[in-house]
DNA sequence: TTGTACGCGTTATCAG
DNA sequence: CTGATAACGCGTACAA
């Protein structure tokens, strides 16, 4: 390989002007610059990345950190995915999968990151994640809040989990719904956590108890019942313990369609014997679906490319003033698979 | 951040042997090991994985290098990468997301890549991203063969696409089925290529013609039509031309749920009217789905480590022989979109 | 504008 | 088994 001294000699100018011509940081004469690429393009040469990033302190990459131990993406995950991608491209940043393997690897951390930052996807309660990379000093901004004692403050992007299962309850409970069951993501992800919250106290506000058995979570993604998620709780719930459900709050399109399957399988149908209402599906598979799902857009595409904006804030990379914590919207997108039920005496 | 100097002063031991205890390339004393790693605890210090990467010439990263302009996750990729990103962590590798933006950046490639090899997912013919690689000197395995010219030697994964077109039109053709329409991949990509003529191929072996109508391929990414391929092409087919049509092979699961919802619009049902074959889709889908559909698995992520070994192979992290060009095995997973069709009389 | 030391933090080499 | 020193390839002040 090529070195800069190699080009520098060829072209009759010193290290510093190939560097120059390369890094753009000082201005070179038309005439020079010609010279050295055509000298580099002959020589191959490029730039070494890493002896770059050694006296710049920038690797130009940021990790993204999918969930914890999992390794199944859902919809939600690939489209947040394109949106960091996309988005971290823009400001000429690479992404670097930065994961924490469910079997631990030998010597974990035995070296610092090469990264300038990173986005944490999903964090859990105390997520050992962010005490290392909060620690370890390095920026970074989580898609969902954090909730680590002793570090208060931190950068995040999210959906309003309050308003937003506000917004399903209030949809849900104006279309005559009072048995709602919800299909929560797992346990432990804050957001899981605020949304728990969040519904039983939107219920409240309506008048309405939640019991126990109407809020599930997601098992882990090690465990043999993930994939099907969705299925056994409906079959017992609605089939075995014969409890009274209208509708069903499904956390991604495969839980709901574990649970169409469930339904079918109760001989049941949606939505005339009970309604399900998807949180965050891929929404080609959402309207191909028979009956099409409603469903509440997360916009997920939209959450990566904000969090790799508040990610470049961090990193100086963009100027000015900025939010700390960015809030994406969530919109409600109308299908077939909610329907009003009851007649008007019963809904008082 | 403390720096190996500090440590080595403050365990009143040499840089040197700082760096062997962290490294393990060389043996040190238990009494050493322990001072060493106690002082490195307490300044928070762990070694610069870049200045590191500068001395070794190796970055501890593989590039995974998504289809050409392609943001979107199918099933495909995203167990291909679990595949990728598993095997790469047991080896102590990370993975870096290796993409070319749709819109053209700055200026690409003004440095080299900080990957020590890289896997490229589903190469066109003549693809821009091999001919870098091979210049750049950076090992490199595909997933799906290479048809680049001047390229003759180059390690891949695959399915045996011959066989599997095989297979498929055995499995149909044997239950009756004569006209059979493909909806193949885009046709820039090298596996889309090879099925078509192995399609074509296994018809012809077994009397049987392909006319130019019963094969479509899928619409670049920044085409609207991509999100609906399937749809426009049954609905014209079947529809409008009323050709004759009596199962349907599809790329992936969206184009498969695309030609379900044609099929119904056209008052059609499957697999009653028209039978559905489905290459590698999401499995859960595929079950759930109503009907269930009869696919052909890939096994993406068994594609995606095994693509890992062979690049390991060549960066000599793996030692021993190895084939340069691995076959994965597609294996048929019969469900309910395909049904036998035909009298006696009929099938001659 | 251009050339020249020097530093970035580590590993490899070679004595001891 | 450990210590000292020379690379590794590039950016950057500082001087010219």
């Amino acid at each position: 390989m090529a070195k800069i001294d190699d080009v520098a000699r060829l072209a009759k100018v010193s290290k510093g002007t190939v560097s120059n011509v390369f890094s753009q940081k000082r201005p070179t004469s038309n005439e020079v610059r010609e010279r050295v690429m055509s000298v580099s393009r002959q020589l191959n040469y490029v730039p070494n990345h890493t002896a770059r990033s050694l006296v710049t302190k920038k690797t130009m990459a940021i990790g993204l950190t999918i969930p914890h131990g999992s390794f199944f993406f859902s919809a939600f995950h690939t489209q947040f995915i394109n949106g960091v991608i996309l988005e971290a491209a823009y400001y000429g940043y690479r992404v670097l999968l930065d994961i924490i393997p469910v079997h631990e690897v030998k010597t974990p951390f035995l070296t610092s990151y090469p990264i300038d930052g990173a986005v944490v996807m999903r964090p859990t309660a105390n997520d050992e994640r962010i005490n290392l990379m909060h620690m370890g000093q390095i920026p970074f901004v989580t898609v969902g809040h954090v909730m680590n004692e002793n570090i208060e403050h931190s950068t995040s992007v999210d959906n309003d989990n309050v308003q937003m299962m506000s917004n399903i309850c209030e949809y849900l409970v104006g279309k005559g719904h009072k048995d709602i069951m919800f299909l929560n993501a797992n346990e432990h992800m804050t957001v899981s956590i605020d949304r728990k919250a969040s519904f039983i106290q939107a219920m409240k506000d309506r008048g309405l108890d939640v019991e126990e058995h109407m809020i599930h979570h997601k098992p882990e993604l090690n465990s043999s019942e993930y994939m099907d998620y969705g299925y056994e709780e409906t079959i017992d719930i609605l089939g075995k313990q014969k409890k009274k459900v209208t509708a069903i709050i499904a956390d991604d399109d495969r839980t709901a369609f574990s649970v169409l399957n469930a339904i079918k399988d109760l001989n049941l149908s949606v939505p005339g014997d009970v309604s399900l209402f998807v949180i965050c599906g891929d929404n080609s598979m959402m309207v191909q679906s028979n009956p099409s799902l409603t469903s509440m857009d997360l916009q997920p595409s939209e959450l990566g490319a904000q969090s790799v904006r508040l990610l470049m804030h961090q990193l100086g990379v963009l100027q000015g003033e900025y939010d700390e914590n960015i809030i994406v919207e969530g919109k409600i997108i109308e299908r077939n698979s909610v329907s009003t039920i009851g007649h008007e005496e019963d809904r008082k």
